[in-house]
DNA sequence: CGTCATTTTGAGGTATTTCAACGAAGGTGG
DNA sequence: CCACCTTCGTTGAAATACCTCAAAATGACG
């Protein structure tokens, strides 16, 4: 037992608390800590925040924008991993340096947390932790269902599903009725695992399906509710 | 700023410290205290830990033998999200509930621990929290990784990855010539989205061309490394 | 308003899925 | 300990869906 602890177990699975408040707990306190430590940037569309291989010194939390994040694989192909929207922290990092590229798909105002001055704040206020945590057990429930999402090898269905997560990630902003979608297509089809002509095709079926509209290339209207939410369960 | 931190960003991305420890930072003291919190179980192969729904009340922890978790989708179908490993935990759960079923594989031991025993051992000692949040991060990237041979389109490539995953996963036990797998093809199909018969076909193929032997079903010898690697690696 | 990047659309090739049947292995009971 | 039965794995053949290559059309931007 002693053993087994010892080594930390890898979480695969994630301890959550049955109790645990579905969402932020910070204290005032906590909130003002944070602020203190953070910077404010502003970034243009497609400036590049940090590279894979740079020496992570920060974490980010995206406030207005939409940022994404590839990897370079062996292969020399790049895959995006990651789209990250409002209120999404990002900065993963390994051996001290970040494991992937991060560039800004739209404007956007970032708040720049320094390791070491986050690093002193968790130490310090050990609660701190407790909220981080929580929120990393739900990332990586998102990452496990992206991993299904992935698995599915029907190419509406995938395509469907990534409209949806855009529509989630959106809910509460604006006309709620319109999907934004900010990033290309190619950036789709990377996300997703597929060319990108297979997106387009996707897309153009679910129109001429009436299931959604497309007014212009980064708008999509859900016409038909139903039909829609099947294709998103029906992995 | 307030409202940025209070909402409690979803970390897409994880804040790793630059400096923090590869493995466990557990003291003396933190080990005895979760031990005393734990329970030794000990299950059959295919015994059934937990079910997708059940109120989730304790985290398990794998010492000896190999588990699968699966989800049922709304589709009728069954995926497996992840297959667990000695030191591994598991336990993921949201709203109280245990989003996967988790079931042995091999006839295991394990250890439980209580969720109100757990939590209360994390408030009492703040710092036992770190080594579990970077040890989520560690779990992120691996999820992430596990997204990107997700959406590789060759099936030979994704199964010669996840016997290099199995490999990893056992090294520094027994044989290290042979890889050990303990589940059945159509788990591993399961979990790589691709057909039984694609999974069958490909390890056929990966035999034929003298990459590696499979001597009996839950054992796969690799006979050529540098091909086997290339494979691995050509994501 | 013209240029360039992005997206759409078409045609053919290929890999995986499906359907089907056979063979092997493991577990159970007599 | 063997026979039986059930589950699991292998192999073959046809259908489907995606990928690649190629070219036209649309939209973004200066």
């Amino acid at each position: 037992m002693k053993n087994t602890l010892g080594y930390l177990p890898s979480l695969r699975g994630m301890p959550v608390s049955a109790s645990a408040p579905p969402d932020s707990l910070l204290t005032q306190a906590q909130r003002r800590r944070l602020a203190r430590i953070s910077t404010r940037v502003r970034l243009r569309a497609r400036a590049v925040i940090f590279r894979q291989g740079d020496k992570s010194d920060s974490v980010f939390i995206t406030a207005v924008g939409v940022v994404r994040t590839f990897r370079d694989l062996p292969s020399g192909r790049r895959r995006v991993t990651a789209f990250l929207f409002p209120n999404d922290i990002f900065g993963l990092a390994q051996h001290g340096k970040y494991v992937n590229t991060a560039q800004a798909v739209t404007e956007v105002v970032l708040h720049r947390l320094p390791l070491q001055s986050l690093e002193k704040a968790l130490r310090d206020d050990g609660r701190l932790q407790f909220p981080f945590l929580y929120k990393v057990a739900h990332e990586l429930r998102q990452a496990q269902r992206q991993s299904i999402a992935l698995t599915r090898r029907d190419a509406v269905g995938r395509v469907a599903m990534f409209f949806s997560m855009l529509e989630r990630e959106r809910s509460g902003h604006e006309d709620k009725s319109v999907i934004v979608v900010p990033m290309s297509r190619s950036d789709i089809a990377n996300y997703l695992g597929l060319s990108l002509e297979t997106v387009s095709r996707a897309t153009a079926r679910l129109t001429r399906q009436g299931i959604i509209a497309v007014p212009d290339r980064h708008a999509v209207r859900v016409l038909d509710r139903a039909r829609f939410e099947h294709l998103v369960a029906s992995a």
